[in-house]
DNA sequence: ATTTCATCTGAGCGTATGTTCATACCAACA
DNA sequence: TGTTGGTATGAACATACGCTCAGATGAAAT
């Protein structure tokens, strides 16, 4: 039993990985991030990308940055958005790559 | 843009792997998870390493069975609850790594 | 059979989430 | 300067979430 209270971080690290698998538990937001891990774009191409509003892109983008997932660049009146670190481009192929292998249900 | 399209998974395989995400965004079912990827528990010891109510522990644990993360089986009164599948593990141990690696903020 | 322990379930509540709508901002161009 | 295109923001709304509380179920023990 210590062994496994052992196995679970303290607060501060779980919250922060929680916070980072949340960001990618909504569909909207996996397919930003799976447009940018392709490449760089900007709010218009995501929200086509995503079939959203561009409203509803911008909010989301908002939370990406917040958690710092993503970073922006202004172009004169575009805003160029991409993947902040390889990591989230990890996560989601580990978990396309699982969730392909076990489609019954 | 065809390739950026290209890219995204189609909305089935999408909430598939977002739903699995949404499992992993909350901290009690990241605690309950890494609890049994150490080793398989009851709901009591569940509750006591999560630090959350048996309730609460029993209803997050229906969540995780709903999504065939967890499968449990009784004994005598208990139910001991286990790791589905490796994904999970491979998932929350990449998640954990990539978190260490950038604590600022 | 009754009691007890371990777990599950449903209702209810407060909070968080994702979207839309309207509006504000900001850079380029006339 | 005024206008237009691209993006950001705030309010409002409906929905989803996680918890607690109370009660139900199920398996053993007395």
């Amino acid at each position: 039993m210590a062994r496994v209270s052992g196995a679970i971080p303290n607060g501060a690290s779980l919250n922060r990985v929680a916070d980072i698998f949340r960001a990618l538990a909504d569909p909207t937001r996996m397919r930003l991030l799976l447009a940018l891990s392709a490449e760089s774009l900007c709010v218009c191409d995501l929200a086509e990308v995503a079939g959203s509003s561009e409203s509803a892109v911008s909010h989301q983008l908002r939370v990406l940055r917040d958690l710092r997932l993503v970073e922006w660049e202004r172009d004169g009146k575009r805003a160029i958005y991409r993947l902040a670190d390889d990591h989230v481009r990890d996560l989601l192929g580990l978990g396309l790559a699982h969730a392909s292998e076990r489609d019954e249900r």
